[in-house]
DNA sequence: CTCGTTCATATGACAACGTCACATGAAGAG
DNA sequence: CTCTTCATGTGACGTTGTCATATGAACGAG
């Protein structure tokens, strides 16, 4: 039942979720590899067994958050009560609420994998080709979804690192993120063609 | 010519600056305090001399960088030949080329002050109002400039890091930082109004 | 069952880092 | 000239990521 690669398996998987944690409670500073160990019931130095180095034990945590992502994509592609629509508007609001809910886990997300781990790599692809789906839906088949695609996100991007960075102030701005959000949308995707 | 004032406000000067190149050649891990102190000529501690802490030498960093935007956006608004859309458009260009150019200087700008220093903060608020004038500027007094440049800005500002970590790879978006810059005025300056 | 191998993990150690306490030496005031 | 002030240099400490090595238990062969 204890086998050696069962426990080397849950070993792993207890060190992601405790770098995860950490990041999540104490930002990038919480998240030193002997806390990792300790939290995850090992020692310092156990995550050399399963990477090589810090970085691709975080970029392990990126994976599997972009890969959360994309399941709460696939929710709302295979639930066929909503109109396309409204599902490019659910998409962006639960980006927005990953980032705005876990501030120091979506900027470990928009940090260069690199080719680093090929696993993020990969994570990244799939939930971007599943919200391009999202975004081919509303626009129909009158053009190319992939830049009005990255425009939503590169924006609703920026509009939620701004806020968490604290430079989206509802005095200077009179504005909220939320706010930003629907005008985005309302402008971007109004006529559904490729480019202005 | 040399006296004590003279002479910490030049090291202060030099700190920061040394600071700066540090960190637009190689990224935020050479800017150690020993690295800064040999550029600048001086040793591992001085810093302490002017700075309470490495985050505050940041923050000078970061008032400083957003003080040359500053300065690039004052002269657009002093510069009578161009209408107001075209300086719209070079400002958030300007904002691209810093941000594409300087990757590390660009991302440290948008790293919360969080009050930590003053100064960055009060650089910050001035060079986003000169935005919002010349937002103000496009839309004429038709409707309050604050949201639009709001949404403006954090677009911009998520294009250019996405482009900048690598998410943002023509293959996948079928576009360009540039294009979407383009396609992000021409959407969102279209109809002048406040919000959809 | 027994023995030798393999491999995940624990421990010790090292360099580099931010930071502080203290020493030093020159600029400025009287 | 003397004393004070203050920017700077030096030594030291705790923490970090990382590696070399030791250990001990899970495996395959006999």
């Amino acid at each position: 039942m204890v086998s050696r690669v069962e426990s080397a398996a849950a070993t792993r998987r207890a060190l992601v979720d405790a770098a995860a944690e950490l990041l999540d409670e104490g930002g990038p500073d919480a998240v030193t590899l002997r806390a990792v160990g300790a939290r995850a019931g090992v020692s310092r130095s156990a995550p050399y067994g399963h990477f090589p180095d810090k970085d691709h034990l975080l970029a392990a945590v990126a994976a599997q958050n972009w890969d959360a992502v994309g399941e709460r994509l696939d929710e709302l592609i295979a639930d066929g009560r909503r109109s396309p629509s409204e599902r490019l508007e659910r998409a962006l609001a639960e980006l927005m609420a990953v980032g705005r809910g876990h501030p120091h886990a979506y900027a470990l997300m928009f940090t260069a994998p690199t080719a680093e781990h090929a696993d993020a790599v990969a994570a990244v692809s799939r939930t971007h080709d599943q919200f391009l789906a999202i975004v081919a839906d509303v626009l129909g088949d009158g053009g190319d979804a992939r830049p009005i695609g990255a425009l939503l996100m590169t924006s609703v991007h920026g509009i939620i690192t701004m806020a968490n960075s604290g430079h989206l102030t509802a005095e200077k701005w009179h504005t909220t993120a939320d706010e930003l959000l629907g005008t985005l949308i309302a402008r971007v995707t109004r006529t559904a063609g490729p480019a202005g």
